[in-house]
DNA sequence: ACCTGAACACCGTTCAAGT
DNA sequence: ACCTGAACACCGTTCAAGT
């Protein structure tokens, strides 16, 4: 006498199956092409049948950012001084969201969903706390941090130095913008590896000098 | 014999009127806010009319950051050193982004059109350039200020230490992340403009730093 | 020239119906 | 339980028609 009751109908995906193919589907069409529809097209089901494992749209778009985030290896490097164990934890984002930089934008708003980012900031805390940085100077380093990487990769992919914002750079009246003018010509020599690379050192130099203090 | 072709029936509006109203309703409303139809109704005229200002959805988000950033002040601040000064110009950006937060995500993506951020950044080189820096030193230094500007800005308002981050922060398991759990009793204590003050007096330290270097 | 409203091709999401 | 398709209330944008 068993199956009293109906059995329950198995699940046909799992969540991780959702998020590949949404990530497929913003990877091929881009942002503005990570709709319902689409994502239900790529999986072969219904578009309905997404509501089964995603409350929302947005939700949907929290387990893209979770993906893509999970992906940063958040394993502390070892043998380094703590400013490029620093710069190596940072550098290993950037790597991991340079991958599909069409998911960027979703980034800032759904960053807290993700437990790569959880892990992530313990590994910087860790180093910041061998340091020797505690209590609210750490909250500022660690959030500084923060603040430079996500602001640096959007303007990397959204604004990058060897797109057109630096030819109209070059093209500004020298009159009103002598030093835009000017800046341009260095800017064009200046790759995204440099570029992000010596804005962290900046901020990490800043912190060697922060930690020096007291 | 005057009048001989048909007078043109002037406009009436101007892109002014339709970036203020279009703020005005991204401010009521929010972001999704933002439609076609929204504006057109808080302008008193039909949708459609709005093509004849703008392309494109997009052009009007334009239009929209580009009055929130024509409003930074950007005359140079004098009789400080200069690393305060850029701090000024710096603060002046948050001060009149801060008033509009929802327009926030719209800043990345729209950075380039606005004459106020060419502006400003004629006037953070020129501080730049007085404390020694040239080339890709001033580039990388004006790019390290515009990353940590946009990041620090967005984290703000999209994730802010006050907000539920922090609480999930707080909960996490002590045995995976003690660190993160230990770091949410301080990040409570700190406030939106120490955060923001501390993550550029970091950057700004690393610039001295950097300027004394060679 | 400038403005309008209907219409088209999309969205996300609700809901009743199927298995 | 889980999945489906029709339907609803929106979008942005095209186009023909009005003044």
């Amino acid at each position: 006498m068993y199956a009293v009751k109906a059995m329950p109908r198995p699940r046909s995906l799992t969540p991780a199956q959702l998020a590949a193919a949404a990530l497929t589907v913003v990877d091929r069409d881009g942002l503005a092409g990570l709709t319902m529809r689409a994502v239900g097209k790529e999986l072969g089901t219904s578009t309905m049948a997404l509501y089964r494992y995603v409350a929302d749209r947005e939700e949907l778009e929290g387990l893209v950012v979770e993906l893509v985030l999970d992906r940063v290896d958040s394993t502390p490097p070892a043998d380094l001084p703590w400013p490029e164990r620093l710069r190596v934890l940072v550098e290993r984002v950037r790597a991991a969201t340079g991958a599909h930089p069409a998911v960027v934008p979703l980034f800032p708003a759904h960053r807290h969903r993700s437990p790569g980012v959880l892990r992530w900031s313990e590994a910087v805390l860790g180093v910041l706390t061998e340091a020797g940085f505690d209590g609210t100077r750490r909250v500022i380093a660690l959030r500084g941090l923060l603040s430079y990487v996500i602001g640096a990769i959007q303007l990397e992919h959204l604004g990058p130095l060897s797109g057109s914002g630096t030819v109209t750079m070059a093209q500004l009246p020298r009159t009103d913008f002598p030093l835009m003018a000017e800046t341009a010509q260095a800017a064009r020599q200046v790759g995204p590896d440099e570029e992000f690379g010596g804005g962290l050192d900046v901020l990490l130099r800043g912190l060697v000098a922060h930690s020096d203090r007291d």
